[in-house]
DNA sequence: ATAAAATGCTAACGACTGTTAGCCAATTAT
DNA sequence: ATAATTGGCTAACAGTCGTTAGCATTTTAT
């Protein structure tokens, strides 16, 4: 059965899945190994696998629990009555809130998918183009609409993805820039370019 | 010696390392192997180690070259007389460029430069870091100047160089954007939210 | 033609990989 | 108290890793 966890309100499965985030965002997957892994969590090796199946559904795992929460929140903008604007607004602060706080799964979920197995990396692929394709749509209806700049959707949703997915270089230790300073500022250039 | 190639106009080294770029991209520094890039190549494992000193060497080559290239550029450009806008919209459009035609070598310089062994990889932290300062530098002058609108230097490198970087998920399969249509639409995305 | 250098090959080393088997202690359920 | 389950351990397997040694062949220089 899976117990609750003496120390935290976490099972150990949990606790795998945070330690080996951490160290496939060092590492990269490949170079990450289960017997660091096992160090990081303190137990051997072997002992991993009464928790986990394989390394591979780590990846899974973290993988799909970072896309399922970006398309959950996709859905409740979708299903809102805002201007196109604020729901691109909404979007982007999610985003970002997600870098800021989940940073290790979604870096993950950004850089290591590559290395998920057949079908899971289909499926993903699948999962992360439809996403996108839907971001678009909301753009290309607030061009019809004329209550956005007429720019390439799919251009606009590339540059707004991936100026977010850079954050992982920032560098926290920097005082000049505070987390919230960042956000306010990166939903600034980024809005800024598709108002009329 | 190191001889010219029959077929091309380069050595094997440069065979290697080009067959090398791509198979880091698509299974990551960590998870590409030697064997593997020997099959490709078309020679055994061994052999590969009269061109080579190390699988990390040919890491550093790839690295050390993107990074030079963008160097390079960088003062071409401060050394130039333009606008800050247009300063702005050079470098924009030489990442682009390189992005789009040098893809593989930009791709492993952006995303597998983690795997380098010291002290390569502080020198090359340093490098990004003081190109990353200079790009910023030149917004900052521009701020000074009144030539463009008042945003977060580091912010606004951040979100430009990530937004291009991004473009390594771009498909190329897609009809509907052409490499040309890309660019300009990037450009402009990026260099609207400078304007005042 | 002969020497020298470059480049290929096979075989192997030692280290490391993810994972399984089998056993034992601790915890939980009856 | 006893049985059942959970979760830890050690040992090991079969495979892969980067790399080196030693030898053979091809290419270049003299």
């Amino acid at each position: 059965m899976a117990k609750i966890q003496g120390k935290r309100n976490s099972t150990k499965k949990e606790v795998i899945i945070e330690k080996a985030s951490r160290l496939f965002r060092e590492k990269g997957f490949g170079a990450a190994s289960m017997r660091d892994l096992a160090e990081h969590v303190g137990v051997e090796a072997a002992s991993l696998y009464n928790h986990i199946q394989s390394k591979s559904e780590i990846l899974q795992t973290i993988c799909f629990k970072v896309a399922n929460e970006f398309m959950t929140n996709l859905e409740a903008v979708e299903a809102s009555n805002q201007s196109t604007l604020k729901k691109m607004e909404a979007i982007i602060r999610l985003h970002i809130r997600m870098m800021l706080d989940q940073y290790e799964f979604v870096y993950i979920a950004d850089h290591e998918w590559r290395h998920l197995p057949e079908p899971y990396l289909s499926n993903f692929l699948n999962q992360r183009r439809n996403y996108r394709k839907r971001l678009g749509d909301i753009l290309e209806e607030g061009i019809g609409k004329g209550e956005i700049k007429a720019i390439d959707p799919y251009v606009a949703v590339l540059v707004i993805l991936s100026a977010i997915s850079g954050i992982d270089s920032w560098q926290r230790s920097r005082k000049s820039t505070s987390a919230e300073a960042l956000e306010s500022n990166m939903v600034k250039y980024l809005i800024e370019g598709l108002k009329k």
